[in-house]
DNA sequence: GAGCACTGC
């Protein structure tokens, strides 16, 4: 007897989301889908506009701001937004607008350039703010805010705005919020009816449930594709397997099924292959992680698999480590999920948990990103907007204490603030003008001292991408090999020098990338950011210099903003095990970076990233008297006996 | 011997 529901003949209970919803599927799903650009992914693909987000905020607008701060999530759209309201003729008649990004939205202020542009001074107070907390789901609370009117009248009626919108009482349009479901949704058109269907009892294995889901489906449902929401790489090509093995074993489904994975890690050209139309008499079946979830549209997806996780990120402020982890998704993303499948016609999601689980278990909302990641980002851009009571600012949503104390010591460790915790000058001012993470930022400044600034810019574009090599599962021999052209004794630092060098050699060539197993795109992306740095540095007076052949250079330039990451081979390791010297974490050198099984005895890190290890990505190796060197404040204290033989 | 997903200038 089969633990799982079967289509069409025994569902337990259904529902409909409408029923939960109020009435409206969804409208926009993801942060991209905001009336100005698309994602970067779709905008490559289907050069398709939208307009929604844009509605929403001409409605704001019209009926009740005097001021609206707008969290944008990137630059694009970040500028279009006051652009456009201004050719709609809003940016007038005592209406300011200013636009920011969600993390700097969270200071409920803007950058000083915005500010200006706009005509609203820095800390005054605004009318309205429309803000998502979370960041990397801001497609959750956006459904809220576009699709239900009662949503949208809580979130005025969150007590932070209304605080804001008593100051502003005599205004006469910010009165009430309406009644009934805005008229931007007709606008809009909606989204069709999903029917929800729940296990009967939890299943032990939803690899396995979601395989046996996908060939019901294809056994008894009509024709439509199927997206499948799985966690992670391993899961995803587990899954393709099995569905195609077990396909072969059922005669009828032999010829039926297009099985195809979806990952960021995949290459364009596999990617791509979601996009081809559906060959006649096949069914698609893209099994994928939430890249899916609100970052790619597929259309003619009419079933939706959901198994209930996704890998998500928490960061520990004690130990400054953050976790990669399966966890359990919440109500708002499983409905997000279920959306997926009404989008050309009704359609139909099961869920693999059950009914109970989703009533009871599941939380409403995630996390907002805000109290699970690093604040240092954060945290400077307050004190650049010179809010300098960080523990007693009032965050949209408090992170935890510990986190703001760790960004501060972080902060501090890097000069960027004084001892009275204000930004020092110039580094602290000009760190908080860098985009980057602040640590970037300061190996960037600190490049200028060291003379390598033409060196150091590429690398940070480099450190800000995701990575810069394709994925290449099944030719991993070939892959190496390509890599170890590249390679450099120093570490992955300077072997992303190497492939720079190479890629301009090479006229930016997209087959010179194809060869060696590098993501074409993601280069064009470095070239463009570095080119964007180096004007950054022209403003700053600091012009860019070549330190040639001599790493050492650049690499103290690097210690320069990493120090704190630094980890030392543990003595007798068989397995390659270091230590850091901050918190004494048992850390290990990611497999995929140039340094795996070389060990340097002393290492610095970019970053780490916690599976089932805690592994470092892109490593160098460094002399250690360059930490002390370069940080003596924060080696002395921390590790009074450095100057031990090592 | 391993990689959830976005973004900024």
């Amino acid at each position: 007897m089969s633990k799982f529901w079967k289509p069409g003949t025994e569902r337990p209970r259904s529902s409909l989301i409408d029923d939960e919803e109020g009435g409206v599927l969804f409208v926009s799903a993801s942060a991209s889908s905001s009336g100005f650009g698309y994602s970067t992914l779709e905008r490559q693909r289907q050069r398709l506009p939208v307009f929604k987000y844009r509605t929403a905020i001409l409605y704001l607008v019209e009926n009740h701001a005097t001021t609206i701060i707008v969290g944008e999530t990137g630059s694009g759209k970040t500028t279009q937004i006051p652009q456009f309201l201004k050719e709609a003729g809003w940016a007038e008649g005592g209406r300011n607008i200013a636009c920011t990004q969600p993390r700097r939205l969270a200071v409920q202020s803007v950058s000083a350039r915005v500010a200006e542009e706009m005509g609203v001074k820095l800390g005054e107070e605004v009318g309205y703010t429309i803000r998502f907390e979370d960041v990397t789901n801001s497609g959750v609370t956006m459904i809220k805010f576009l699709t239900d009117g009662v949503l949208l009248r809580e979130m005025m009626d969150d007590p932070l705005l209304t605080k804001y919108r008593k100051r502003n009482q005599g205004d006469a349009a910010n009165d009430s919020a309406p009644s009934t479901v805005p008229a931007i949704l007709s606008v809009e058109g909606k989204g069709f009816t999903v029917e929800i269907y729940y296990l009967e009892e939890p299943c032990s294995s939803y690899l396995q449930a979601a395989v046996d889901t996908v060939l019901s489906i294809h056994d008894k449902e009509p024709v439509g594709d199927i997206l499948v929401f799985l966690t992670g790489q391993d899961d995803i090509d587990a899954a393709v397997q099995l569905i195609n093995e077990n396909a072969l074993d059922h005669r009828s489904h032999s010829s039926g099924l297009l099985v195809l994975p979806l990952y960021s890690g995949l290459s364009r050209s596999d990617q791509d292959l979601i996009f081809a139309p559906t060959p006649k008499g096949k069914r698609k079946v893209v099994i994928s992680t939430n890249i899916a979830e609100t970052s790619l549209t597929l259309d003619g997806v009419v079933y939706v698999v959901d198994s209930g996780f996704s890998k998500q990120r928490f960061y520990n402020p004690i130990t400054d480590i953050e976790n990669l982890v399966v966890a359990p998704i919440s109500k708002a993303s499983a409905r997000q999920r279920a959306g997926r499948a009404g989008r050309v016609r009704p359609g139909k999601c099961f869920r693999l948990y059950t009914e109970e689980y989703f009533m009871k278990e599941m939380s409403a909302e995630a996390i907002p990103e805000m109290q699970r990641s690093n604040l240092v980002g954060s945290v400077i851009q307050l004190k650049s907007l010179g809010i300098d009571n960080i523990l007693g600012f009032d965050w949209p949503a408090s992170p935890p204490p510990e986190s703001m104390v760790r960004a501060l010591e972080v902060l501090y460790s890097l000069g960027v603030l004084d001892e009275d915790a204000k930004l020092t000058s110039p580094t602290g001012f000009q760190v908080a003008e860098i985009p980057l993470d602040p640590m970037i930022s300061k190996m960037i400044l600190s490049a200028n001292t060291y003379e390598c600034t033409e060196e150091i810019i590429t690398i940070a574009a480099v450190l800000s991408m995701q990575s810069i090599w394709v994925s290449a599962r099944g030719v991993q021999k070939e892959f190496d090999e390509a890599k170890l052209r590249f390679a450099a004794a120093e570490g992955d630092h300077v072997t992303y020098l190497n492939v720079y060098k190479g890629f301009i050699q090479s006229g930016k060539s997209s087959q010179w990338c194809y060869k060696n197993y590098i993501n074409y795109h993601a280069m064009k992306k470095v070239v463009d950011i570095r080119e964007q740095l180096s004007k950054l540095l022209k403003r700053f007076g600091m012009s860019l210099k070549s330190c040639e052949r001599d790493t050492q250079k650049l690499r103290k330039a690097i210690v320069a903003g990493f120090f704190a990451n630094s980890c030392h081979l543990e003595a007798y390791s068989q397995n390659g095990m270091y230590k850091t010297i901050r918190h004494s974490q048992e850390v290990f050198i990611h497999p995929s970076s140039v340094l795996f099984r070389v060990n340097p005895k002393w290492v610095i890190y970019h970053s780490l990233v916690s599976t089932d290890k805690h592994y470092m990505r892109n490593v160098m190796a460094i002399d250690p008297d360059w930490l002390t060197e370069a940080a003596p404040h924060f080696y002395q204290r921390k590790r009074p006996n450095l100057s031990a033989p090592f």
